[in-house]
DNA sequence: AAGCCGGGTGAAACGTGTTTCAATACGGCC
DNA sequence: GGCCGTATTGAAACACGTTTCACCCGGCTT
């Protein structure tokens, strides 16, 4: 996910974002791309599958900013619940900046286009590695990015469930389900909850 | 959700749902649904606002199907994880039967579209309703319904934790992101991970 | 220097979701 | 039966994602 893009890509990649800033999914026009970005739109598909190929390229150009947000401001709390709920805040904070690239990068995250699994795996795992070391109240960076963090069976289903849990407030959130504000009280009661399961083993009734 | 639909909107999501089946989303083309259905394609489009809200009205449908199927046979089972997961695993089972219908479905549900979000809250709710009645062991019926179970907060929000990993899950399912065996035992990792942390509270560390 | 080649370009074409419109069919009311 | 308002129809038009193609350009080989 760190290695640089060909500069032709990245540039249409920014035109993308930007667009997508000002009028969302449907203002990602791809002829307005190429156009913008000052190629012909034969090349924009040369380098992009399709226009979700696109827009998930521009989401993990996204998580690499949230990511080295992360690693300078990692959130900070006394509880894991404090943390966890500062890193959810941090988030929801920066895609309150541009709720329309948020929403049109959501949605084609979304798509379920088999073509992206790979690279939403790998979108996944870049969350999920910012959960665990929220949860920890540690870093481990390594040459200026986010490195494994060998997380335990136990922390990786733990950052699981509330990747999840957060994707899916995420959708609804994007679709007007509900409001920022409810999304963060959402996340924070159910991250509790999560946080409560940790350890114990769950018995019969 | 209840009310019967007019009969020729019914025809014309019937139609939708057939070829959903056969080819998944982009196999529904609502001119051949229109001509299928034996309408003229402003028909179609005076019932349903878009592509979207056609196959939203078909996941409607399906919910209806699965509730009757969930009255005649509740998930059994000693424990809540025993039950919870006997329900998802119905669930999974109704979707591998037709995966392409699942997925056209579920693509149309997380498309994010403001207009459907009423209907996706409606869809969530009934969800989150037969999970309550999993963990409890027993139905609340009402005229052939499922009735509002009057869940308690903790009830609801354990729901509401196992409504999101598993709506999150499938969106990965749909993509191509895991299977359906890793699906159900993610799944099932998961809840016990959310049934453990009910009741108690989380603590400092 | 000449020729080849892979990418880039511009423009047209295609498919499908969505909109529009004039003409028509239908159902209730006088 | 005639009339009216509303739904339906059929067909065309539009927008935009995607594909195709003929042509061009720049660098590399020989």
């Amino acid at each position: 996910m760190a290695e640089q893009m060909e500069p032709r890509a990245q540039r249409i990649v920014e035109t993308a974002v930007e667009l997508a800033e000002e009028g969302g999914f449907e203002a990602v026009r791809l002829r307005d791309v190429a156009s913008h970005a000052g190629v012909a739109l034969g090349t924009l598909y040369r380098r992009f599958d399709s226009k979700e190929d696109l827009l998930v390229a521009a989401l993990a150009m996204e998580t690499r900013n949230l990511e080295s947000r992360f690693i300078q401001r990692p959130p900070t709390g006394a509880t894991r619940l404090d943390r966890v709920s500062a890193y959810f805040t941090l988030v929801a904070r920066a895609m309150l900046r541009r709720p329309n690239l948020a929403r049109a990068l959501l949605k084609a995250g979304a798509s379920g286009d088999p073509g992206l699994s790979k690279k939403m795996a790998a979108y996944h795992e870049h969350i999920e590695r910012m959960i665990v070391m929220s949860l920890r109240g540690e870093l481990s960076v390594e040459a200026g990015q986010l490195a494994d963090p060998m997380a335990s069976p136990s922390e990786m289903r733990v950052a699981e469930a509330l990747n999840h849990i957060w994707f899916s407030l995420l959708v609804g959130w994007a679709s007007g389900l509900h409001s920022q504000p409810v999304l963060l009280e959402k996340m924070g009661s159910l991250a509790s909850l999560v946080l409560q399961g940790e350890g114990s083993e769950e018995r019969g009734e």
